[in-house]
DNA sequence: ACCCTATCTTGACATTGACAAAATCGCGAG
DNA sequence: CTCGCGATTTTGTCAATGTCAAGATAGGGT
């Protein structure tokens, strides 16, 4: 946002001014419709300072997949064991958080071997699956509940982002969520 | 693929050589790892020349998402008014034709008001629209049960092609995608 | 034979990502 | 206090890219 640098060299947090200049450039033009150097100048500094905090463009994404899959899961641990919850949740991180989640679901623009990166996904992922498990009828079911309760959110969460479905821009997309995920067997009655 | 020239100059269909190049580029690299410059190469003709044809790499990519939603709703109506085998035939678009589906949901790669886009993007939607209709229990929920329904789907298709997915690997998508989609109310027996 | 239009080439320019080397700052050792 | 050292930032540079402008070529219609 505001440049750093009051008069000549400074030692600030500039890692988290280029993070956060590049999460509003996310917003502003996709995950791949910015560039470094501009992130630079809107951070106040030189062309090549990033780099050497992320190393190269790839390195400042896949801090950013990192960052966004640990918010990830804190949002859905916070929403508890129901199902319905963590599903709202689920689509109110993507609706709330949208520069991180779409680069956390895109593998092509970072590095997966990140181990926090990693841990903070399988955090999550323990998350949905023992909120969605509860929701199978049988144990043999299970595996396929999770993946079908997964998918709807994610899917949901997809189209409102891409602004595919029309009603978009006319409805809360929280409440919209609700509605859908009651939709599926076992998500009427929580407890 | 294979150079289109054969000595000095030539009028071929460079527009499909070009479209083909880039299809393939992006199922290397994803939809934003390639250049227009490596198209042309790819295709032995010099690094502007696919410029007069499709104006710039946005038009291109537009090309690409209005050729892709002509073949996703003709895949839609062949799989007839039922709703799990529409919904079985998006999974399997999304899994076959991977880069036509990863540009076609991106709408911040294409112009979206391009005319022959949107009218085969709203030939798919009629598709989805009448299939899943039926699904619904009460006509006061049919623009519900649509919206998750459709939600599924997509959700299950980006989730696998992102490979979030751990069955992702070793399993067949199109029949794990109709086990999951028969998960959803009405879709076991459909006459 | 000639011209005309679509198509393709060539040349150029600003922007970008990446790298190397120099410059600067901050902090601790003496 | 000051000196040096490592972390951080700057500057300079280069190849690659997207886009535009101008020239060259091919093939058909007159």
């Amino acid at each position: 946002m505001r440049p750093i640098k009051q008069n000549g060299y400074h030692h600030g947090n500039l890692r988290r001014a280029v993070l956060d200049a590049a999460l509003e450039a996310i917003a502003e033009s996709g995950p791949a419709g910015w560039s470094l150097r501009e992130l630079a100048r809107r951070a106040g500094v030189s062309h090549a300072a990033p780099a050497h905090h992320f190393g190269d463009k790839t390195g400042l994404l896949t801090a950013v997949a990192a960052e966004g899959f640990g918010m990830f899961a804190d949002a859905l641990e916070r929403a508890g064991d129901d199902a319905l919850e963590v599903g709202v949740a689920y689509v109110r991180f993507a609706v709330g958080h949208r520069p991180y989640f779409e680069v956390m679901f895109r593998p092509e623009l970072y590095r997966m071997d990140d181990p926090g990166l990693t841990t903070a996904r399988e955090r999550a992922a323990r998350v949905l699956l023992t909120s969605s498990g509860r929701l199978s009828p049988a144990p043999a079911q299970e595996r396929l509940t999770t993946i079908a309760a997964w998918s709807l959110v994610h899917g949901f969460a997809c189209l409102w982002l891409s602004g595919s479905l029309p009603e978009a821009a006319r409805e809360d997309p929280e409440a919209l969520a609700r509605s859908v995920i009651r939709l599926f067997p076992g998500t009427s009655s929580p407890s």
